[in-house]
RNA sequence: UGGGGCGUCGUCAAGCGGUAAGACACAGGAUUUUGGUUCCUGUAUUCGGAGGUUCGAAUCCUCCCGCCCCAGCCA
């Protein structure tokens, strides 16, 4: 369990823990589990759980155990359970010896159906989906016995035998609880407890014909593992009457069910259905786009886990629908980066500007502050010339007062260099696009002081032409512009923010970065975060991922403007 | 409509009968060779509403209002 340095805050699921360790409910330590289905990838509110189940039980000295809830073959698969195994450990989280799989205990759970059998607590059940649902009423009104309920505990095991046997079609036959078909809680009319797939399973083969349900297997695995707190979310509540139920019936060990609220984040979508349609759709470019709120999207982006970690710890744990700004999240890596990015200058919209009198042929190296949160960082040269690039957002022709940046007849510093005076602006001549800026500089301002204290209002970073490196940078920004995407009316389509992604394929950058290794983070100095995609990147060209822009004070004056 | 939940600052969220933490966001100001960082300062006389109990209520009781979940052989 890493150590993050932020202490967790109170919950209601740690009071609760605590007030047990109190009264001495369990003769064992904690045992928590985090429970995925391998039918897709983690995404950023499994994250939550993860940190809750991990957190919760290195803290009370418990354990933590993984377990796949694998009970439908139809939608689960390998690729998922690596990816799954590979985004918690990324995570920072261990699970050591306990990787389970509800299909471990596929034997004892079909022991517990033919106890609950010989119990006269279930039976099998030929009625059809169709009828099935027909006889279960309505929230409103209360369901019918099935004709089949009262068949003889003989003729339930021979037919559920028969079953886990092959001999019967899929949807033939099920195994159903005996419970009240009259229940106001639907959870509670019969449930079915198991069902005939003839499907491959991608642990089991072809060994089963029949899967329990998740509602079966569930509660019983937990049980198993000696889980003494199953922290699930607020969805399933309903269903607690249902495994209490089949624990007391089977009178096996009782695991405390705890439920909480899922996590929502603005401008994005958590529920694995619209997951899956964004990549399979080709809105995104897979599972780990980097737009996407699914831990292999946000890794691909640059965020680190400690950033993941402690934004699960900030947005807390309740029990009310909620739904958190995305600019908490941003922050948190902000937070971190600031202390551990080393800055580097980088310009993404290149101008060209001549300093008129600095010499032809010259070439300076100028000391550059590598990260001024941390001096043990230390310092690299970059050099200086007579041809540079510097950000065409960093000057205008007719600026607004607030502008404090370059303009006609304007001086600014150049970051760690000089300050540079701008006389002149070379236009296209048929479109009149500024192409090109005249400028002199100040020798006396070598390093960026000036010695008669003059004041300059802004510092603007620059990268040396001929010395420049070529790269692709990925401008990344939310998944959707609006604030809660699900407000939208589930039309023919998705309604991705057009400008979640913008590709500039020849950015400019100081030659330091030549030797970037991908997976590395950097501050673009005044432009934000950003991350050597570890993917697209190769020793020719390097591609950047924007992790998150720096707060930007001008572009809200310039919002507000506008 | 039957059942189960939830409602504390713009957004999360602590609070558990003794007089509203904290974080993000936002707004001012200071420092600054990143309009970054950091640092101050401000921001709920009030806890969905109305009654009641109490010396005292966000916390207890009653009623009302609003939102979420459940009618898969999904999880």
């Amino acid at each position: 369990m890493p150590e993050d340095g932020i202490k967790p805050a109170s919950n209601f699921i740690r009071n609760i823990i605590e007030d047990d360790l109190k009264t001495g409910r369990w003769e064992t330590h904690i045992h928590t589990r985090f429970p995925p289905e391998p039918n897709g990838y983690l995404h950023i509110g499994h994250a939550k759980s993860i940190c809750l189940n991990f957190g919760i039980a290195s803290d009370y000295g418990g354990l933590c155990n993984l377990r796949f809830d694998d009970t439908n073959p139809g939608k689960e698969n390998i690729e998922y359970v690596e990816s799954i195994k590979t985004d918690v450990r990324w995570l920072g989280f261990d699970w050591e010896d306990r990787e389970f799989y509800a299909s471990d205990y596929f034997e004892a759970l079909y022991q517990y159906a033919v106890d609950l059998i010989k119990k006269e607590k279930a039976y099998v059940d030929t009625l059809s989906a169709e009828e099935i649902r027909k006889y279960r009423g309505t929230l409103t009104a209360p369901g019918t016995d099935s004709p089949y309920r009262n068949r003889s505990i003989e003729e339930n095991l021979d037919l559920f035998s028969r079953m886990r046997g092959g001999e019967f079609a899929e949807g033939t036959h099920v195994v159903r609880a005996k419970i009240d078909m009259a229940s106001p809680n639907l959870n509670m009319r019969d449930p079915v407890l198991y069902r005939i797939l003839h499907a491959h399973h991608h642990r089991t083969g072809n060994k089963w014909c029949i899967y329990p349900t998740y509602d079966f297997a569930h509660g019983q695995c937990d049980s198993i593992e000696g889980i003494t707190h199953s922290i699930c979310t607020l969805e399933f509540e309903d269903h607690r009457p249902l495994y209490d139920w089949f624990l007391a019936s089977l009178e096996i060990h009782h695991p405390r069910q705890i439920e909480f609220a899922r996590l929502n984040l603005t401008h994005t979508v958590l529920s694995k259905r619209k997951l899956i349609r964004l990549v399979q759709e080709g809105h995104v470019g897979g599972w780990d786009d980097p737009r996407m709120p699914t831990i292999a999207g946000i890794r691909r982006r640059g965020y680190t886990p400690e950033s993941i970690r402690t934004f699960c710890e900030r947005i807390g744990v309740a029990r009310a629908n909620s739904m958190v700004d995305i600019a908490l999240l941003e922050y948190c890596i902000r937070e971190e980066l600031n202390r551990k990015a080393p800055r580097v200058m980088g310009v993404l919209h290149p101008l060209r500007i001549v300093i008129e009198n600095y010499p032809e042929n010259q070439v300076e190296m100028l000391q550059a502050v590598n990260n001024p949160e941390d001096p043990k960082m230390g310092a690299r040269e970059v050099p200086f010339s007579r041809l540079l690039y510097i950000e065409q957002e960093d000057f205008m022709e007719n600026p607004p007062k607030s502008y404090y940046r370059l303009a006609p007849g304007r001086e600014v510093r150049l970051r760690y260099a000089y300050f540079i005076r701008c006389t002149g602006v070379v236009k296209d001549p048929t479109t009149g696009e500024v192409i090109e800026l005249r400028c002199m500089y100040d020798p006396a301002t070598k390093g960026g002081d000036s010695p008669d204290g003059r004041k300059v209002k802004a510092t603007i970073h620059w990268v040396s032409a001929s010395h420049a490196v070529t790269a692709e940078v990925r401008l990344y920004d939310h998944l959707f512009a609006k604030e809660n995407p699900d407000e939208d009316k589930e039309g023919p389509g998705f309604q991705v923010n057009p400008n979640s992604l913008q590709r500039l394929t020849s950015c400019k950058l100081e030659p330091s970065l030549s030797g970037a290794t991908p997976g590395s983070r950097y501050q673009f100095e005044r432009l934000g975060y950003f991350y050597v995609d570890p993917v697209d990147s190769d020793i020719q060209k390097k591609v950047f991922n924007r992790i998150v822009t720096l707060r930007d004070t001008w572009a809200k004056i310039q919002k507000k403007g506008a």
